[in-house]
DNA sequence: CCCAATTAGTGTCTCTAGGATACTATCCTT
DNA sequence: AAGGATAGTATCCTAGAGACACTAATTGGG
């Protein structure tokens, strides 16, 4: 009777060690090396955790991190599932649905601030790790007390998941522009280029928007409430779905 | 009195040429290397459309893109805004805003179809080029008949644009694992593993999801419905918002 | 009519990244 | 002590973005 012969990407992602204990010990393993590629992405983006800077903070040749991570994209991945793990008060607690919902969502966000390079990665297809499968259970736990069944529970988790990583995206790449006297003056160029170029016969309703007031208050605050009308709105929807 | 010096960047976007008639005649333009990138792009993907890929598909060495693009975050820019413009039929007709809210979200649905990479891309403000000013002024148009005030109408677009995109990526990412018969025997090994990994004393309502029947049926027809049941729940939760 | 300014496209170089392959070093087991 | 197994290294290759100095093809002015 064999067991099923896990893939090694999931013994790896599932940190299954192969309990070998022969040959030269390792000074490296997959979560030193996935921690230190977490450290560089946060500190400087995504972009940054690349092979030969993971290996320079880890002391070793990039050629030394193959042994325990199997490509770059495997990385990502570990590194995908490792950042930022549920916290533990998301499994507790038993109130209504909406407000466990609600917590949930911005227990996520929380996560995408810590680790903005979250935000970056595409989704290939469900989680299949131990913290994207926590993330998940969390979620569907949440929804416990809704009248759901599981299809439109699951979707209702992703449409949740999908609007906070929008919501992350579009508040760095405000954040990102917010530069010196140069960036403000840039901007002034080309705001007045944009009011220039939006004209109000070929784009009536944009041009509108632009000539109103609306983008004035760009204030910090504004960005949470954004958030909270946005997932109320969503709540909103599910609830209706619910009956 | 000297004009507003549009930004070069912008000047591209809106293919404002410079009025020079002196030198060398140009055998390229912007359209000309924005088109052929996008053809490289929509056939093998975003990877795909490097500059020398697109100078060789243009029979021109790489260097030359430069005279017309700046850079290759600038062309990915340019792509984007020039991809699959919006239809005509958007901005006329007249119905209830959750008809045609809706029937712009399915067009931006059928051009991220056509146009795949657009999942892709980083959104990094607000629309500026022409094609992405004329979708927004749809999206707003498509509300003209609500109550809401600019500020709800435009998260609103923001968050049906959002999930569009979402569900785009998730599609995609769902027909990217579509092989041989290599690919099925990968992923019935996978999925037995995942079964083994999820435990139901750490992750019970998981557990409980991938125990049901629920991922049985993932024909071609759910998609669809998949698509409209989140969109439903979300124009739901704009009729909530809007009162 | 020709030359000089102007603009388009080229050739060559550098830097950085991911990764293949063959190697050496180090340890455990027998 | 020997040898097999495993960890980490050295060296190579491919590919992309982009800097820089170059040549080529125009046109307008003297």
């Amino acid at each position: 009777m064999d067991e099923a012969p896990v893939p090694v990407e999931l013994a790896r992602l599932w940190r299954i060690s192969s309990e070998t204990r022969r040959g030269r010990p390792a000074r490296l393993d997959v979560d030193a090396v996935v921690d230190a590629a977490i450290a560089l992405a946060d500190r400087d983006g995504l972009a940054a955790a690349t092979l030969p800077k993971v290996a320079e903070s880890l002391g070793v040749t990039k050629m030394s991190l193959y042994r325990h991570v199997g490509s770059k994209e495997e990385l990502v991945a570990l590194m995908a599932d490792a950042a930022g793990p549920p916290p533990a008060d998301l499994r507790e607690g038993d109130g209504p649905w909406r407000e466990r919902l609600g917590a949930w969502a911005e227990a996520l966000a929380d996560r995408l601030e810590r680790h903005p390079w979250l935000a970056d990665l595409r989704v290939t297809g469900p989680p299949s790790g131990p913290n994207g499968i926590a993330w998940f259970d969390a979620g569907l736990r949440a929804m416990r007390r809704s009248r759901l069944d599981w299809g439109p529970k699951v979707r209702t988790v992703m449409i949740v998941s999908d609007y906070v990583q929008g919501m992350a995206r579009l508040a760095q790449g405000l954040a990102a522009g917010r530069g010196g006297a140069d960036q403000a003056a840039a901007e002034l160029a080309y705001g007045k280029a944009m009011a220039a170029l939006v004209d109000p016969a070929r784009f009536p309703d944009a041009a509108a928007l632009f000539a109103s007031d609306t983008f004035a208050d760009t204030g910090a605050d504004t960005a949470e409430a954004d958030f909270r009308f946005g997932l109320d709105l969503i709540l909103d929807g599910v609830a209706a779905q619910a009956d």
